[in-house]
DNA sequence: CCCGCATCTGACAACGTTGTCCAGGCTCTA
DNA sequence: TAGAGCCTGGACAACGTTGTCAGATGCGGG
């Protein structure tokens, strides 16, 4: 015997100690496979005595039924994969939370990974989940095209993506109107006498950051201002590029009154930088932050709900799962409005 | 024939239209089926060439491994669960990534879950994870009995409780140093000159509020100073109610003139009232909360590594399952305490 | 030319559950 | 009391994979 029991059970991966199996609670109750099945999925067709015999040996044995097993025999996982960016980020929490919740509902666990805005990661990890035979799929793209799902969902995975569009790829798509809201919320600048606004935003790749941009040009071309191309700034949302290229805007021989930024993550540094200049500036955000009421001025924002993205498109999933849905649709959630203060800004030039 | 036959393929749960298996890839392929294992698994003992035979009929076919049924096979899922309070409170999320990139390292998934502060949907929820045979669970306990979780523990299921102890059972644990740091906190404001300090926090079964409370009263104690009733507030965190507490500690016949907050939300929330409120009040909150820098005054608060605790907790987690681990043990780790101005507030009465 | 050995391949059982189907026992009625 | 019909219980196969083991093939040496 070349091995110790220990390791050979070990690598045969019996890792269970020996948990009862349902042929154990049969034996035990003596009673057959089947009537065990059926006392443990409530299924009818049992005298009320031997379920109680049953139910005395489930309890003596800790039996707990084996749900990779009954994955195997049924098709049906009854959980759903959430891909999304960073489940730290503070917009994705609610969102992660309403998808979960909506599962919930159907009775479906949630299985959840971050992308880190990485293409490559996002396939890798939307294919472990298809590998485990999750019914449903909720991905928030970090890539731009999604064909590697294209077998998936011709063999019934469920499919939604929340946020931002799939690639080349027709399917479900659940958005914020992230262009409406962010050319309103540059027009809520310009309605209070700013001309020169600055915009800082994402990388231009990402599709919520190229069409806020677009609402940003679009405003000002309503209102006939020629944008400078010192007033955007687009890339990585790291605080010390983001600070840099505030402080260039603020700076420049035609420099900015107000800024608009991308999204949390740009707003929120762009608060420090403000914070420590001396002219006032005004400020519009897209994404709300929390305390952004506390703040001296409070600061406007153009609000998405991240909980209504969520859910709207773990709903959709599950519908998708009933077979009721036929053509991938694209829904647009509306965004709003919040004025606080640091909108109202009058230009200070 | 009693359905059609797409009801009947319902019933029967054959969902995914119908997937190629490994007996198909060999079909194609002319081969035997464990020879397709071998491959997708790069085993060795395959020759070039018919490995490349079996390599294009996977590609043709869109074959892709089914995990459920190999899970089935090897008794190892490959996934741990994480049973959290909220999905959504940004404590957590930072947490939940710190879990997740351990997970990933090791080569798992992460499936996870919120109780909602529920003890019985904490339980339901990680029994369900048992079910799916994870190989481990992370749980923040909501309630305060975990006997639940013996059979399972015993089964194998490696686990490790974080945030706050496992209840009558003898399991690891991974916690902040709640006493310490409150008590490090009120001893703060007491060097600044308060006496008179209120205490707010979450209901008293929650093992973290109780312990910070404790703090409180040592840091007290040590003082010398007699601690009122009308000072002390424990409860649910909705805003209402910790509005009304701190209201009442601020107006009664002996107004506090400092207030330690018992986690982030209820700190959130106080920062309100005391902007609304004339005289000017300290406050150190125990959590820290994005922004707090920037408020007037900024928030001076007991900040815990949200992160660390989710990373250790989960290598522990891991070290469990490769059985080098004997002992649960309790493992403490420090807060910080980072002053920003609202607790150098001088007593103002 | 045949044997032995190494290398590659495939048949088969098993994992734990559920769906199908049939057998046996019971009750009820004619 | 016999037959019909219902209710309960159990034997068996199947889900798709992997581990075991034995068979087939090819090569080199005696």
């Amino acid at each position: 015997m070349p091995e110790t029991p220990r390791r050979a059970a070990a690598l045969t991966g019996s890792r269970y100690g020996n948990r009862p199996t349902m042929k154990d609670v049969a034996a035990r109750a003596g009673v057959g496979l089947k009537t065990v099945s059926r006392v443990v999925n409530g299924e009818p067709g049992v005298t009320p005595d031997t379920e109680r015999r049953v139910q005395e040996a489930i309890d003596a044995l800790g039996f707990r039924r084996n749900d990779s097993a009954r994955v195997l025999r049924k098709g049906r996982t009854a959980s759903i994969g959430l891909v999304l960016e960073d489940l730290a980020d503070p917009f994705y929490g609610p969102l992660s939370r309403a998808v979960e919740e909506v599962a919930r509902a159907h009775g479906a666990l949630l299985i959840n990974g971050s992308s880190a805005e990485d293409p490559e990661r996002e396939q890798e990890l939307a294919l472990a989940l298809c590998a485990r035979r999750v019914d449903g799929l909720v991905v928030i793209p970090a890539g731009d095209d999604h064909r590697y799902l294209e077998p998936e969902i011709k063999a019934g995975v469920a499919t939604v993506f929340v946020d931002r569009p799939a690639g080349r790829i027709d399917a479900d798509v659940v958005l914020s109107d992230n262009y409406g809201g962010a050319r309103d919320g540059v027009a809520h600048l310009i309605a209070h006498g700013h001309r020169r606004i600055g915009f800082i935003g994402d990388m231009p790749r990402i599709h919520t950051a190229a069409e806020r941009l677009r609402g940003y040009r679009a405003a000002m071309d309503a209102a006939g201002i020629p944008v400078e191309d010192a007033w955007m700034s687009l890339g990585a949302t790291d605080p010390e590029r983001v600070r840099r290229a505030a402080q260039e805007m603020l700076s420049g021989p035609s420099p900015v009154t107000a800024i608009f930024t991308g999204n949390n993550r740009v707003t929120v540094t762009v608060i420090r930088v403000l914070a420590e200049h001396s002219r006032s500036v005004a400020l519009v955000g897209f994404d709300d932050i929390e305390l952004a009421d506390l703040l001296q001025p409070g600061v406007t924002v153009v609000a998405q709900d991240a909980a209504a993205l969520g859910r709207t498109a773990a709903e959709r999933l599950f519908r998708q799962l009933e077979g009721t849905l036929v053509m991938p649709e694209r829904i647009e959630l509306p965004t709003r409005l919040i004025t606080r203060g640091s909108g109202e800004l009058p230009p200070a030039d």
